[in-house]
DNA sequence: TTGTAAGCGTTATCAG
DNA sequence: CTGATAACGCTTACAA
């Protein structure tokens, strides 16, 4: 009994010794190979097939264990003519909508089985084609992308579905590529925000936020022109300021226009980095919010419920984006005719009331409609 | 010539169809059958080999062209034995911290030709094992990993690092593996904030933070305790509250602290979600900041510069900390020695001074130290 | 229940 | 400068 403890101590110890020296990683040829079996049965019973007697299967594993066995998947990938990876194409990873898109997004494909390969497109469509190619050559099961803002031709992309690759678009989509699309329902949020500032009894209104050449803002404008349009305010009337999305251009703007512009009852910025950047040039100024001036943002970004006052503003649900994404992607993958279907998932935001809306002195009129 | 140009169009036309009809995707066999030539040449030429003439590879190229061809880098990957990919094991990619990491690696893999698969522990030890199976399977060249709260052991590392697969340890390091390591220099950190508390008067203090059965927290407050016993104070006989590292622990935390205890002159919380909460809770109670108490945070995030008063934090570089683990990683692939040499790289972090630690009414005491 | 053998698309070695 | 050919590690008909 002792002797055969240590005889089989330095059987093991052999397979180690090997296993270092060639520094190459066992194979199920190896496998097969120790147990005088064919490779086309460990094979099956790592992917535990049913018609492989339990005893056998047993043996198996315990050898490539003993062996320090690890799938390669590039090899199984190679045989099936696709990898269990998925592609995602984001503009960054950084952003607070994003990463949590990306959250999503692992929370449905992981379960599934599937990798994510994540890549930034950094708002250029140059990075945006690279990105692509690497995912087209990594013969990914799918692609998932939101648009670079300086995307408007879509042939790369095209060539993914061209080749069968399904393909879902979020967030940032388009209408030129008949794939599925999950968006942002941006109108409904923008009307609903803008309703609470009319029932809040604001009338003079100010736009603030990034060029309406980008789907996003032209659609959140339009909810707020409609809102105000039903209580017959024009909104093209009142002042707009569009500029690029961040704290610093919207601080810039509003430190010159309080001394030069009549300011409104209310800021409707579309998004929270403007919001953020014309308060902190509104305080000061000692304007006080929102007694003085209200101003609301949209995105719901962490800060906007930590500053003060705080922000009332538009909960996207990104990680809902990014499940209902990854969902209908694993459809797509699982149908085997990818991209056969074009359907357009809205997803719809939510109003968040906070302080920075609350007119202290609201107008005596009511809205006049609803 | 008409007849020439409309015989070359269908010709064209011909390969469309069958990609199309097949489903089945070009190969280089498909090229040097298309241009009677060998395969072996065609590879060459579409790694741009020196010895291939000019003119076979212009050949070549339009053919790929034509036929819409795609490198397989799974095939490649296979023949090669590794793939041109990296895994990234991260607790979580929705944290600022994080996600700036990753923008920080990807900066410098990209660029070497690497592509990065993202994985999140969650801090769950058991979905690391997972990764890092996944990872091993994928044949990645190298693993990036910031160890997950749950992490003791570390069995799972290392079978990747016996296999000869690079690995870099960032952020959430430990000793036991002997391997490359980027940590953040929290001690310095840390004691560097006190020293500025102290420089503004205050002697009063009190420790908020994640328990300190973390690197992360304790070397905070090592830092914290060497600058304090500097001058004479014992840390440890002063407040310290330990709780999960969130904005409500702390918050409800404070609520009940303001009532029950004496207030410290400041608080130094190694959590800016943390000193949030705090924020919150003593602002609630009418106290001013930091008229009343001060207090500061730790990691400068985005709303730190935004609240009122503005947090006086840390900074971490977790960008740079991104590109100094990939470079070290990229060092360890070249070398092809991986695993060979064990660095300890230390991020210093920067001093964030702001509003919420300026001391209105300095103790007339001066650091008797320094 | 297990074995045989073909092949996935490359690259690398050797030979012209 | 180019070609033939053997792998790489796995899956999967088809056979037994």
């Amino acid at each position: 009994m002792q002797t055969f403890a240590l005889f089989f101590y330095i059987f093991v110890d052999i397979f180690d010794l090997i296993n270092r020296m060639t520094k190459k990683q066992a194979t199920i040829q190896d496998i097969a190979k120790a147990l005088n079996i064919s490779i086309s049965t460990v094979s099956r019973a790592m992917s535990d097939h049913p018609k492989i007697k339990k005893s056998t299967k047993d043996q198996i594993w315990d050898m490539a264990k003993k062996l320090n066995y690890q799938p390669n998947t590039i090899a199984a990938s190679l045989r099936k003519g696709k990898a269990n990876t998925v592609g995602m194409i984001v503009p960054r990873v950084n952003r607070h909508f994003f990463s949590n898109v990306i959250t999503g997004v692992e929370s449905v494909l992981n379960p599934a089985g599937y990798n994510l390969i994540i890549c930034q497109s950094e708002e250029s469509i140059e990075k945006e084609k690279i990105n692509i190619n690497t995912l087209i050559a990594s013969r990914v099961s799918g692609i998932l992308i939101s648009l670079s803002l300086e995307t408007t031709k879509y042939d790369h992309i095209k060539r993914a579905i061209k080749m069968g690759i399904p393909v879902v678009l979020y967030d940032r989509v388009c209408d030129e590529l008949d794939v599925c699309k999950v968006e942002n329902d941006d109108f409904s949020g923008s009307y609903d925000l803008t309703r609470h500032l009319i029932e809040q009894g604001y009338r003079k209104m100010m736009w603030i936020g990034g060029s309406r050449k980008f789907n996003t803002y032209t659609n959140r404008y339009q909810g707020y022109r409609k809102a105000l349009s039903e209580i017959g305010l024009e909104a093209d009337n009142m002042p707009i300021f569009e500029g690029s999305i961040s704290l610093e251009t919207s601080y810039d703007y509003f430190k010159t226009f309080i001394e030069n512009e009549q300011l409104p009852e209310v800021i409707f910025s579309a998004s929270d980095y403007m919001a953020m950047g014309a308060i902190l040039a509104l305080q000061e100024k000692g304007l006080r919010i929102p007694d003085d001036i209200a101003i609301s943002g949209y995105s719901n970004e962490p800060f906007a419920a930590l500053i003060n006052p705080k922000l009332t503003s538009v909960e996207q649900f990104s990680k809902e984006m990014g499940q209902e994404t990854a969902r209908l992607l694993l459809a797509q993958i699982q149908s085997g005719n990818p991209n056969n279907v074009s359907t357009k998932t809205m997803i719809r935001p939510r109003l968040i009331v906070r302080d920075s809306t609350q007119n202290k002195n609201p107008d005596p009129t009511p809205p006049t409609n609803d």
